[in-house]
RNA sequence: GGAGGAGUGGCAGAGCUGGUUGAAUGCACCGGUCUUGAAAACCGGCGUGCGUUAACGCGUACCGGGGGUUCGAAUCCCUCCUCCUCCGCCA
């Protein structure tokens, strides 16, 4: 969420983003919206206040009068203070209606996008970042999709996952289960590697933790819910991981604070069909490793282009064809600033998957977790927080099995061969 | 799940027969005096949000969250949450 005071003193910044993100005219007339309601909740405020102050002395006064043994001219005024009280109520209920209706406009408006951000509606605007440098691989058309090769391996059982739970829920067995651990244990060495802590984080959150990293409003409709308990089962580690901080107050030097946590992660991904549901591509239950950083608003970029590199760094070591996309505006996502996505290349399928998105977030969710630290002044100042997928397993899996195929077998990455005890599926 | 107890400022800990209590006191912290320096001692300061102000400041709200009673609530009532103790159940 947009602080409010920073809508109104970048007004002009915020319409330009949001245009940037492929907003009507009529719907960017909420900045508009959000900065009048805003006045007029400082209006009520004041008046409230007054009223309230009246009230406070009034209230006081018969405090002493009971005191001083003059009960009936405290009993008059009493009758007084009635009416005033009645007026003072009226206000704060209009100036609580307005709150809300500000806060509902505030809950609309996506962060203000960093200025790198190519205009666009679609992915098809995204910006190829980092293009691959190799040749991309050619497997001829005998080469299996990854579906046929986890049937063929006995690597997954999506009809079993379909049969214990539903479509989009796949069972790994045996070496492919062996792979997906494998993955999750190296992704987490090397994060620590990288000097963040390991966290294992509660898988249900609750919709106060679910509201402070925007999954809430934003993307009801995405989690899971647990309507008896008011639970939502975590879409992304981010969720639990971030949470960690809310309404803490850092010291400068704290900074930067980096945490990983591998957790499965559950997406309803209602109205997905077709090809891009096959096999591993889009799934409601898959792994992940993310990685967390706090970060002083000054270094937050330089921060984002070393999780890049990072990413970059076990897309590397895995040997796996991939590019860099910087998303546009209209396919950033609504509490990101600047977002750049990984796609790696499956080869059988012939088309790029999408398997970290690395995002600078500013100040948007440190709003709502109210997450600040303290600068050299003393003056509390909201903190910058990122994320990314380090990585995102079903689809790495899925370009694995494609990409390192033959005749009589797959060829496992080196890195993995330690973790995996095999070399061969 | 059942019974009981508790949640107050960075921490500890008063207040809880409703009325200068935003909140005693101690510790911690910051500034000063003293000292060659430090400690001790002494003096002063020391919560947050919102509104208002050029600023000093002033007003308002906040004593786990929400709601209620009252002219007035940290103090009374309801409800939810969390923690502790006991019982039950259980990986």
């Amino acid at each position: 969420m947009l602080e409010v005071n920073k809508i109104e003193e970048q007004q002009e910044r915020i319409k330009e983003s949001l245009k940037k993100r492929n907003w009507s005219a009529t719907k960017i007339a909420l900045v508009d919206e959000a900065i009048d309601l805003n006045h007029r909740r400082k209006d009520l405020q004041t008046e409230v206040d007054q009223k309230k102050s009246e009230l406070n002395n009034l209230s006081k006064e018969i405090g002493n009068l009971f005191k001083s043994g003059k009960k009936e001219e405290a009993n008059e005024l009493r009758s007084k203070v009635s009416d005033l009280k009645a007026d003072a109520d009226e206000k704060e209920a209009e100036m609580n209606q307005v709150i809300n209706l500000l806060e509902d406009a505030l809950l609309s408006i996506p962060n203000t996008l960093h200025e790198s951000v190519p205009a666009g509606s679609s992915e098809e605007d995204n910006e190829v970042y980092k293009d691959y440098e190799g040749i991309l691989p050619n497997m001829g058309d005998q080469a299996l999709p990854h579906w046929e090769l986890a049937e063929k391996y006995n690597l997954i059982d999506f009809k079993l996952g379909a049969l214990i739970t539903g479509s989009g829920f796949p069972l790994f067995r045996g070496k492919g289960s062996r792979l997906q651990r494998a993955l999750i244990t190296y992704f987490l060495d090397e994060a620590a590697k990288a000097g963040f802590e390991e966290i294992v984080p509660p898988l249900l959150v609750n919709e106060e933790t679910a509201r402070a990293t925007g999954q809430l409003p934003d993307k009801e409709g995405q989690m899971y819910h647990v309507t008896e308990d008011n639970l939502y089962l975590i879409p992304t580690a981010e969720v639990p991981i971030t949470n960690i901080l809310r309404g803490q107050i850092l010291e400068e030097t704290d900074f930067p604070i980096k945490l990983t946590g591998y957790t499965p992660c559950f997406r309803r991904e209602a109205g997905s069909y077709g090809a891009d549901v096959k096999g591993l591509n889009r799934v409601h239950q898959f792994d992940k490793v993310e990685i967390v950083q706090i970060e002083h608003p000054d270094r937050s970029y330089d921060t984002l282009h070393q999780m890049v590199e990072h990413v970059e760094g076990l897309l590397k070591s895995l040997e796996l064809p991939y590019r860099i996309l910087r998303l546009c505006g209209g396919d950033t996502g609504f509490t990101s600033a600047l977002t750049y996505d990984f796609e790696v290349y499956s080869a059988a399928q012939k088309r790029w998957l999408e398997v970290s998105s690395v995002s600078n977030f500013e100040t948007f969710q440190s709003n709502r977790l109210k997450l600040r630290y303290k600068d050299n002044e003393g003056k509390k100042r909201l903190a910058h927080t990122l994320n990314g997928s380090a990585l995102a397993l079903a689809r790495i899996i899925a370009c694995i099995l494609e990409n390192n195929q033959n005749e009589t077998g797959i060829k496992m990455p080196a890195v993995l061969v330690d973790y995996l005890g095999f070399e061969r599926i």
